[in-house]
This record gives C-alpha cells, structure tokens and sequence, in this order.
DNA sequence: TCATTGCCAATTGTTGACAATAGGCAATAA
DNA sequence: TTATTGCCTATTGTCAACAATTGGCAATGA
C-alpha cells in the first residue's frame, strides 16, 4: 500500500481521488455528463436498469445518484414512475437568473475587498482577449473566455459555499437551451459590462461591484430570454 | 380509486403527498430532523444499521437519504468509512453567512420591484410584534417573529430556488450553534435594521433594499462571531 | 516498554431477488 | 365505433445476503 507511485508526481492527487471516490460518485458524475450533453431531452425518462448496464453496475448506485442529481436540480423525480431529465420553463429560467445575478454580484462584492494585482491582472488579460475575439465576431473563442471571466471572479471570492451554489445554477441552466449572444451585439455591450465590473474590483468599490455583477448577468438573462423561444420545459 | 375522499377538504393536499412520498423521501426528511435535533453532534457518526433499524426499513432508503443530505450539506461522507454529521467551521460559517447576506440582499431587491401593500403591511406588523417582544427582552417571543420577518421576504419574492437555496444555507448554519442575539443589545439594532429594510421597499428602492438587507445579515453574522468561540468545527 | 504484525469483528459497498405499482393492449359490451 | 374492464409486461421500490474494507486488539519481538 505505502508503495504506491512512491516517485509520482500526483500522489497526494491519487490519494484524493481514493478519498472521495467511491462508485455511487462516478456514476453521478456520469449520468451528469450525460444529461449535461443533451443526449437526454429534458422531460425525457432515466431507465435505471438501461443506465445501470450502460455503466456496468447494479441499480442500487443509480438509485443513489439519482438522489444527488435531484436535490442538484438536474432530474425531477416521481414515486413510482422515475426519473426524467429536469425540464426548466421560461419562469423557472428567469427565477434561476435572478438568483444568480444575486450571487454573482456578491461574489463582485466580496472580491471587491480583497481583489489582489494578480487577480485583477487576470482579469484585464481576459477581457482584452474577448476583445480580439469579440471584433473578429468569433464566437467558439469569447465563450470560453467568457466563462474563464466569471469563474476567475467567483472562485477569486475564496468561497466554496458561493463557488459550488454559483456553478450549481450554471449547470442548471445549461438545461434551457437557447444560446444567447449569438446575434451580433451581444459582444461589445457584454464585454462592456465586463470593464464596468472590473473597474469596480480595482476600485475596491463594493457597491458599484455587486451592481455592475448583478446587471451583468441580468443582461444576460434578456439576451437569452430574447433569443429564440424554446418549446421546451412547458411547466 | 375516484371515490375515496370525494367530500374532504384537502383532497388535492392528500394527492400531493403521494405524489412526492417515498419512503426515502420520508427517512430524509426524519434524518434531517434528527441532524438538526442536536441529537447528533457534528461530526458525530452516522450508523447506517442503526438509523435503519430506528426508523423500520432497511438501509437502501438510508443510502438513498445519505445522499441527498450529502448535498445538501448537512453530512459529509467518506468512502468505506461512512457518513457525519457535517462539522462547520468558523471559517465555513463566515462563507455561508457572506452568501446568505447575499441571497437575502438579493430577495430584499426584487422584493422592491414587486412588494404589495399586503405584504408591507405584513412586515410592519411584525416588526411591530418585535418591538413589543424586545422591549421585554421575551427572546423565546422575538426569534420566530424574526425568523417569520425574513420568510416572508424571502417567500415573498415567489421564486423557488431563491428560497430552496435560502433556507438550505439557513439550516446548515444551524449547525454552527451559538446563538447571538442573545446578550441584549441584538434586539434594538436588529429591529432598527428591519425598518431600513422596510422603508427600501416601500420606496421601491431595489439599490437601498439590497444593502439594507446585506447589511442585516453581515450584522448579524458579527453578532454571532462574537458571542462564544464554539469549540466544534475545527475543520 | 513500545512498535509492529496479523487476526477478527463491525461496518460499508454492491449485488441480485422479490414485491408492488403503472401503463399498454386486447377482449368485451353498449 | 367507442368506452370500459381486466390481464400482462415493464419498471420501480425494498430488502436481505454476500463481498470488501476498516479499525481495534492481542500476540510477537526488539
């Protein structure tokens, strides 16, 4: 045992793994990158014995994952009839909006007092690269950095409660699809809010940085909610 | 099937419990219950055997159960050695109290936009009852009017995963027992930070009801930090 | 005395089997 | 033809048994 990978390099990283993996989390982590591809429409039912075979093991795990994965707001379940992929309505999406805009204004806020050079260096670089990629109208280019850009500011927070209830809301409504800031425009005003933000941070202005967060997202949400009028999630 | 409780009241309320009764559903809810009884002290073990044997069923549902918990954040699991009750440090405390402000700020500003006169008149009155139960320093009378005070808002809203998430954290700080408010002294300030609340939303003020609200909870929070150094959570 | 090794009981992890429920399909009757 | 009834299959809910892991305890040896 005490011989394991004596010279890796990621020992400790191995011994994580060990730590906080057991088979009930694998299969949560899968079915979630399932659902999350979309291969499941939302509404659309979770066999237990089909995934179970799917991912070589017996029901009970499933049973467990699907537990976690409810309670996360991924699947809905009804006694006696399953598991179906959690349908998110136009109300639901505009309810988890606001409450992330919150959170992500918060999370503003709370950088705002302790933002150091490094981290506002970070930030600056990512918006200057959204810039590029925003006039050459590149699209698979700005959303990664877009995505870069707001996980540096929650993670920056240090704060694994707002961290893991933030990305829990993300993960939720990548099930209502409907890109938005896929017609022009969405760019330069998106980005825009982006210096808004970051000016706050260097400010160290707590006030104007939940603002500028929280109105950030809020464009966000009328950008989607603007775009396209998903039949999905009829609820 | 259609006959049964053709003329009773709460007919639909009857359905509504088959619908979302499980027996897992059920151990959840009591296993929850137990945790935050106090009857287990964080970071004290859960036996799977035993909780099964205590509520009559076998320890499929308990699973199931743990796993919900998990993430809910009320125990925190480790493979092949079982399940806690989840131990909350100062340092988590402060985390979940930063985004509680947060999220309870965020309610008070879209309780802004919306608040009805019904609603006002709500909060007056309790921040009236408070007055009173303050004024005798009757702590058993003025905690559920505080407690009834921030459902309100934050029910008020009418959005569902502001309050799920709300309440969520609110029960894992009660893990983190140590009450404030109970040297003198909280009451007033307490009660004076209602009213600003209040008067943002009566002026439908959404800028003024998001600090006020912050404010409140960040006070509180302090309120907390200061009275005792509880020993648990030294995580 | 103290550290190490090896066994053992207790507990968790996983599985397969059985019970209960739901939904579909065919048979029946109006 | 259409609605209703009664089976029947598929799926979920629950359980008990088996496998694997852990931590404690006694035996051993320095």
């Amino acid at each position: 045992m005490a011989m394991i990978a004596r010279g890796s390099l990621d020992t400790s990283e191995a011994l994580d793994v060990l730590r906080t993996s057991s088979l009930t989390r694998v299969v949560q982590e899968e079915i979630e990158r399932i659902i999350l591809s979309g291969a499941y429409a939302p509404g659309e039912k979770l066999n237990e014995k089909t995934l179970a075979d799917q991912l070589g093991v017996s029901r009970g795990p499933v049973r467990e994952a699907f537990q976690a994965l409810h309670v996360r707001g991924l699947v809905e379940m009804i006694p006696n009839r399953g598991v179906f992929v959690q349908r998110i309505s136009r109300h639901d999406a505009v309810a988890i909006y606001d409450v992330r805009a919150g959170l992500f204004g918060t999370a503003c806020r709370l950088l705002a007092e302790r933002i150091t050079t490094a981290q506002s260096a970070e930030l600056h670089a990512l918006i200057a690269q959204m810039d590029v990629a925003g006039k050459k109208r590149d699209l698979d280019a700005y959303f990664p950095l877009n995505i870069a850009f707001h996980t540096a500011i929650v993670t920056g927070t240090d704060n694994r409660i707002l961290s893991e209830t933030y990305f829990g809301l993300v993960s939720r409504l990548q099930l209502f699809r409907a890109r938005g800031l896929v017609h022009g425009g969405g760019f330069e005003s998106s980005n825009i809010e982006h210096r808004a933000i970051v000016t706050a941070l260097d400010d160290r202005n707590p006030h104007a940085a939940f603002e500028a967060g929280f109105a950030h997202v809020q464009a966000g949400k009328a950008r989607i909610l603007a775009s396209g009028d998903p039949q999905q999630g009829r609820t």
